[in-house]
DNA sequence: AATTATTTTTAGCTTGCTTTAAGGTTTATA
DNA sequence: TATAAACCTTAAAGCAAGCTAAAAATAATT
């Protein structure tokens, strides 16, 4: 599950996206309006949490900037006040929930479970590329010779690299966004979590493969000559 | 039993979802009439407390489109407004009962209990998964082998796994479900509840087990090679 | 008030995911 | 063709999630 997080004091935002990914999201972390409107342009996310109060572009100017381009990802507004006119002002314009700040992490968590639940639930719930399928709900990679259920780490690469097939994803954007910003892991461990899913793909007999490109990084390519 | 309340005032949803909790339902509480559709759509209630006032919604559409839907789950529409017109529109529009706010918990509990018991107390007062069952009435979980009285948390988290068998259900849902999402009680009070009710299972010769998944959740799946 | 039933916490244990480490392989370049 | 850098693979150590028994706390009954 992919959320994109727009919020400018670092301290609360590496605070929030380090309990997001711990709890199984992919986190990109922006500071201010701009960021996350060109985020919002080129990634897909599945759910955005905007600050009320950024430079550059307030939450409200971003969330109205993003509906009128027609994207319709769900979005928590945080706020620090809690008047009401702020709170019509972000529903008004499109928001589906708000939360004031402080806030409890478990509520937090909650309403982002609510939002991405209700919203997108049902329609990507299976990911295909080639003869390999991936349930984001039960976390099974599988094809017609079986299944195998991933681990977190690994699930989270295979997510990212199927929901890009043929795109370039390199080795930094898979530590920036699963492990986070400032972890303190080494690169190496992307590695392993590749060769894992590769000798995965290849016991499912796939028709797809996980390829590396020297100083790039990964992409998802359907193989033609499997000279078997 | 199993209730969603939409309810946009936070402070009093919190209250009443407690109360009901207490009185052993199994609440949803959602906060806006769009919300309230979308959990209508996927869920399966045994009742649902609308709100008229809702952002998004107001309670009188949500409760159209239900009926409209065909869902005949037992409505109770509460109200600031003492006003007949209200009152007769909600009921005219396919509500069970109405309750105007404030209102005293005697009585809402009394007419949750009026309306769920004249409409739908039949259908589902057995769940049966393999070789179990479950009374959603007597709460005793049986097998040909005998039967077990559960208690309360007991009961809700078994029923949350037969009502979705093979699905995946989160620890942390089982929390929000069962306890809400501002309970303080530890993560850990839903693993020595699996506990309980895998020994159970095991006691009944159960062809059915509670599988976890770890760091996703646990799901109810059936025994297929049983090796006695 | 005492007993019993239920719920929650505690704590030690087990399992298996995650990361490191270490040695191997490939590819680019001198 | 030698060297280095990037990448691959496996094994094992480290660590967190989950399990369970038992005790403590709370609620319901007698």
């Amino acid at each position: 599950m992919r959320l994109l997080l727009a919020e400018d004091e670092k301290s609360l935002s590496k605070a929030i996206a380090e309990i997001l990914r711990k709890n199984n999201y992919s986190v990109d972390a922006v500071y201010d309006g701009e960021e996350a409107i060109s985020y919002l342009e080129c990634g897909s996310y599945d759910g955005v949490i905007l600050d009320v109060m950024m430079p550059k572009a307030d939450g409200i100017t971003v969330l109205k900037k993003m509906r009128a381009a027609g994207n319709m990802t769900p979005v928590l507004i945080l706020t620090a006040k809690s008047e009401i006119d702020d709170k019509v002002l972000g529903l008004d314009s499109g928001a589906n929930d708000y939360l004031t700040k402080p806030f409890a992490v478990k509520e937090l968590l909650a309403r982002i479970r609510a939002m991405t639940r209700t919203q997108s639930a049902q329609p990507d719930s299976r990911l295909t590329v080639g003869n390999i399928a991936l349930d984001t709900v039960t976390f099974e990679l599988s094809s017609e010779k079986g299944s195998y259920r991933l681990a977190n780490k690994e699930f989270q690469m295979m997510e990212m690299l199927m929901r890009n097939p043929r795109n370039l994803i390199s080795t930094e954007r898979f530590m920036e966004r699963i492990w986070g910003y400032d972890s303190d892991a080494e690169i190496n461990v992307v590695w392993v979590y590749i060769s894992y899913l590769r000798k995965k793909l290849v016991a499912l007999d796939a028709n797809i493969q996980i390829k590396a490109a020297r100083n790039a990084g990964y992409s998802l390519e359907e193989i033609y000559d499997k000279k078997a």
